[in-house]
DNA sequence: ATCAATTTATGACAGGTTGTCATTTACGGA
DNA sequence: TCCGTAAATGACAACCTGTCATAAATTGAT
């Protein structure tokens, strides 16, 4: 979070700073942005910068969130006109906000957010593109193929191949995800290590059986 | 992914890095982390690292595909006795899972990329713990509860706040999961923005209305 | 066993980055 | 007008990265 100097600031200026950053982060992942590029483009000297912020990832982290608070505010408003159905509503979202990612001014830092935030990793120089290996060592692909056969299929509604990966995909995903949670409020203690288990249980069940509450029949 | 030098190297050699590796990155999450101590600790001259890898996050990278390895090979086991129960696996899992997260090796680590994974966000000296503040903006705080009090929670099988506050984060999960897989794969164009949608809508409705094929009745 | 060719090892170095700090400047209230 | 607190500033030490020329080792063919 940004020192309260940071907000003291005149809007001009914090205007300047987060459009600097804005230009930082989406020419480079977070890796690899520079405090220097940023307070030479916002021309603020350097002792400045950490007047304002902490370190770089601080301001990554504020800048961020504006990003997110724009999400936020157009899914609540989409959510509403939907007259509460979330589901319904976030897909009639996606779509307006794929167009803002593709074709908007944030387009490449969205790129290399998401880029860098599945995995937290970016090499410079890759295989293929900026350089993103981990999920496809040889043995790893086995290792997925093996849980592909493994897995009984027919219990599931799951049509073909391609959805078997997705499903597998979204599984791991929430799995690690409830860690995350965990470390996260672990610092706090704000959680314990059977709640990873429960959050785990509760996730992966509505997953299984769905969230939406079926009519009576 | 290492270059071929690195897997020509011999055993120990190979092992010695590893294991540096290993530690420098459960000291220090990779944003920090340098390449100097992981070559004093291993004993390898600085030009050696280049030989093997193409830069840090090269070797952060590797390293993390071998631990994930474990956690695939596992969970093929679990699903494998499970009679193919991919869910009853995963839950099973998960606690031997913790056990290894909390009391093994790679218990830092494991802290690390959690919190560093999440979000690709982390300060030295956040206000609480490692820094984390992204997620905690007031205005952010007041979206969610503004969220919360839109969606028409009698649609969906939620039955407290807690269960309310872990939906949306899964939902908000899934959005973002599946742009990200989008960036991922247009990079070798594997992809296309309509596929975009087409996952969230999956997904979604897999949540919404789970994914077990329920018993004719 | 010899030698050339190829692969690997090595560490000094240039270029760049970060966080600090002593000093100066601006500002708000008495 | 003056003082104390908050903010601005840029030089600097410490450190880090990626490269490259050179040395050593390994391989394979004769």
């Amino acid at each position: 979070m940004p020192k309260s100097t940071f907000f003291n600031l005149k809007k001009e200026k914090r205007a300047r700073i987060i459009e600097a950053a804005g230009q930082e982060f989406s020419q480079q992942p977070l890796y690899n942005a520079s405090i220097n590029n940023i307070i030479k483009t916002a021309k603020i000297p350097r002792g400045s910068f950490y007047q304002y912020f902490e370190d770089l990832p601080d301001l990554y982290g504020y800048y961020f969130s504006l990003i997110l608070e724009n999400i936020q505010e157009d899914l609540i408003d989409s959510v509403y006109k939907d007259g509460g159905d979330i589901f319904k509503a976030v897909q009639e979202y996606a779509s307006i906000y794929l167009e803002d990612i593709l074709a908007g001014p944030h387009h490449n830092f969205y790129k290399n957010f998401f880029l860098g935030a599945n995995i937290a990793i970016q090499s410079k120089k890759g295989g293929h593109g900026p350089g993103f290996d981990v999920y496809h060592s040889e043995r790893l692909n086995q290792l997925r193929v093996r849980l592909k056969e493994v897995v009984n299929w027919e219990q599931l509604k799951v049509e073909n191949e391609d959805d078997q990966n997705a499903l597998q995909q979204l599984i791991m995903m929430i799995f690690f995800h409830s860690f995350a949670n965990y470390f996260v409020h672990a610092i706090d203690s704000q959680k314990h290590p059977e709640d990873v288990l429960k959050e785990i249980k509760r996730n992966l069940s509505w997953l299984e059986f769905g969230v939406r509450r079926m009519e009576e029949q």
